[in-house]
DNA sequence: TCACCCATGTAAGGGGTTACATGATTGC
DNA sequence: GCAATCATGTAACCCCTTACATGGGTGA
């Protein structure tokens, strides 16, 4: 009864109490996007299926007379939410396109390559900027040693190390044309 | 007439020279499988694909015997390349289970949160291992600046700083359980 | 009144892995 | 003779995004 990558997501976000497939969608779009995301398309067959297992449970809760409803765990689902966090296996699969495209930049003029690896900074520094702009809207109270913010502070990390070493490339690449040139 | 994800790193993989698909799934396995990955149920597929939109030829190139059939670029397919690498979209894709955990790990008790952590730091090393043992065995001549060995040293980088982020944070969820202990 | 947000869903289609199937050759 | 590697492919199945569809509520 293994879950599916969805349904960990769900499973998670209901830890802390009940919520509408509308909420989880924002919920994961506001912090494990950047690593797990997930869509309607998958978010709302997805909460019919664990109900059915009897992981989740619904009931209708209107907001201000509109309709709307909300699941929480089921002991059920709680135990599974835990076998799940226990079990040492763990996917890690990326698809960097800007990689893929460094890899072949020998097809590529010195000035293009270059231009390819400053369009791939600007890229990491927009989302760094993204995920600096979800630390500061951190209420204050937040507990400091919560593990969502370690998640962040990852996040934040890396990429702060990842635009520090396309500068350098983009360095040593103008140097390399430069020397080219004065040949 | 965009490329499909395979065919991206098709046509490169045909850049040097030509291949056959068993050759391209090799090449790939062992160079762009960190940020690009391809199985034999989307490359054979695709080079019919890629043939009959004219953007490789295959030949049949038998190797000691055994039915061999290689594909070269086609002038077209070196445009389609070309194309590809100066467009500046670029998608960029991650799935870290390993992250998804640690977001949750509030469900978990504290020296179970702490072996997630180690349990990540492992495989984190693990693959930065795979890297450096690629990176032992390049042959000597090899261009220092190709750009394929720039992608080596970001993932070997990028690995390095991981692995030593979660060394640090071992140390910090030690240090916050044995506080809790001598409370 | 109009735009925007809340809220829930489905359908089509592409992306991707895995398992299976087949068979020849090479080296021990 | 046997295992490993070379070599090519298909089918089933899951994953996931995008676009579409619908409708009510809220605030300017």
């Amino acid at each position: 009864m293994g879950l599916t990558s969805v349904g960990k997501v769900i499973l998670g976000s209901l830890r802390t109490g009940p919520r509408s497939g509308y909420e989880i969608k924002q919920l994961v779009d506001g912090s494990t996007r950047f690593f797990w995301a997930a869509s309607y398309g998958q978010i709302y067959p997805e909460l019919r299926r664990l109900e059915a297992e009897g992981l989740i449970r619904g009931k209708s809760e209107p907001r201000g007379g509109r309709k709307r409803r909300v699941f929480e765990l089921t002991d059920a689902g709680r135990d599974a939410l835990r076998e799940w966090l226990l079990d040492p296996e763990m996917t890690h699969e990326v698809r960097d396109e800007g990689l893929l495209k460094l890899f072949f930049a020998r097809a590529l003029e010195p000035d293009e390559a270059l231009e390819l690896v400053r369009r791939m900074r600007e890229r990491h520094l927009e989302s760094l900027e993204r995920l600096r702009q979800i630390e500061a809207q951190i209420p204050a109270g937040t507990n400091p040693r919560a593990f969502s913010l370690l998640c962040l502070e990852y996040g934040i990390g890396v990429k702060e190390w990842t635009v520090q070493w396309h500068e350098d490339v983009e360095r040593r690449l103008e140097r390399a044309g430069k020397k080219e040139a004065t040949r």
